[in-house]
DNA sequence: GACACTGTTGCTTT
DNA sequence: GAAAGCAACAGTGT
């Protein structure tokens, strides 16, 4: 399910609900989920406060008192929603975090693909899957220089490189391809024959694209609701993605549809150059 | 009923 | 090592 845009949508949305606030209890219904040891999970959890809910990449994390944190990642289906102590709980509820002042933290994801973790609040940098990722799109210091330099270093197809998450963090299958359009590069393009024009014009466009769709409160095609469970719109601002025999609004060429590496990928022949 | 498809990532195979 | 394939899982559409 969800992109930068979409968990920058679920922080916003949880961070008034649960700052401030102590878990006094937490359910687990599929400890498969939590990487931990889940009686350890537990145990660690009660009477811990959320000081604060950051993002890095796609990865949730939550700052808790006592210097813990809950790294968590949503995958494909993952939401999180804040209810009433004695409200029932969503289908496909895993892990319930009890708040003391009379509400509760209810992780529910369908596919069950979600996984989360506590560390120390100082090694969340040093975790295995938060190392290996690259750039913030939003860190002043990842320029246009740094993000060729980077591209040079890979082969095979752009679009692989870009969702890999280990250049640049936060673009997925909707993104990407929208990104890739507005940059006009061809999806199968190979990222060491780009240009510093290009890398330009593809930082400009991941940064626009996902500012303006975090405005919008993410993208939701099959199922992404945020914390309030509301949609967001941005799915009304795509240009390429899920558009395929729409005509192209640069050149009016027919969108088309491939599968580049089993994922489906949608990109204007035209306008859309192989490098 | 079978099969294809879905917003992610990480492990296995080639 | 790089790149492709597949697995984790459940639901929906054809």
């Amino acid at each position: 399910m969800p992109e930068l845009p979409e968990v920058q949508t679920v922080i916003n949305n949880l961070k008034p609900l649960v700052i401030g606030h102590t878990v006094t209890k937490v359910d687990i219904f599929y400890p498969k989920m939590i990487l931990n040891d889940p009686h350890e999970f537990v145990n660690k959890l009660i009477n811990l406060k959320f000081i604060n809910i950051r993002r890095r990449g796609k990865y949730i994390l939550f700052d808790l008192s006592n210097n813990e944190s809950l790294i968590s990642h949503l995958r494909m289906e993952g939401k999180y929603s804040v209810l009433e102590n004695n409200a029932d709980l969503p289908a496909h509820s895993h892990v319930v975090f009890w708040l003391e002042n009379g509400s509760k933290i209810v992780y529910h994801d369908t596919r069950k693909f979600g996984r989360m973790h506590l560390v120390k609040t100082d090694q969340v940098a040093d975790a295995k899957e938060i190392k290996k990722l690259g750039w913030e799109p939003f860190d002043p210091q990842f320029t246009p220089d740094v993000f060729l330099k980077l591209l040079h270093t890979r082969h095979g197809k752009i679009k692989v490189a870009l969702l890999s998450q280990d250049l640049v963090v936060g673009l997925g299958n909707i993104y990407v391809d929208e990104v890739l359009y507005y940059a006009h590069i061809h999806p199968k393009s190979n990222p060491s024959h780009l240009t510093l024009s290009d890398a330009t014009f593809l930082q400009e466009g991941i940064k626009k694209i996902l500012k303006l769709a975090i405005k919008k409160g993410g993208t939701t095609i099959f199922s992404f609701k945020n914390a309030n469970g509301e949609i967001g719109h941005f799915q009304n601002y795509l240009k390429v993605h899920s558009q395929n025999n729409k005509l192209c609004e640069r050149d009016h060429a027919k969108i088309q549809k491939i599968k580049l590496n089993g994922r489906s990928t949608y990109f204007c022949p035209k306008c859309q150059i192989l490098k």
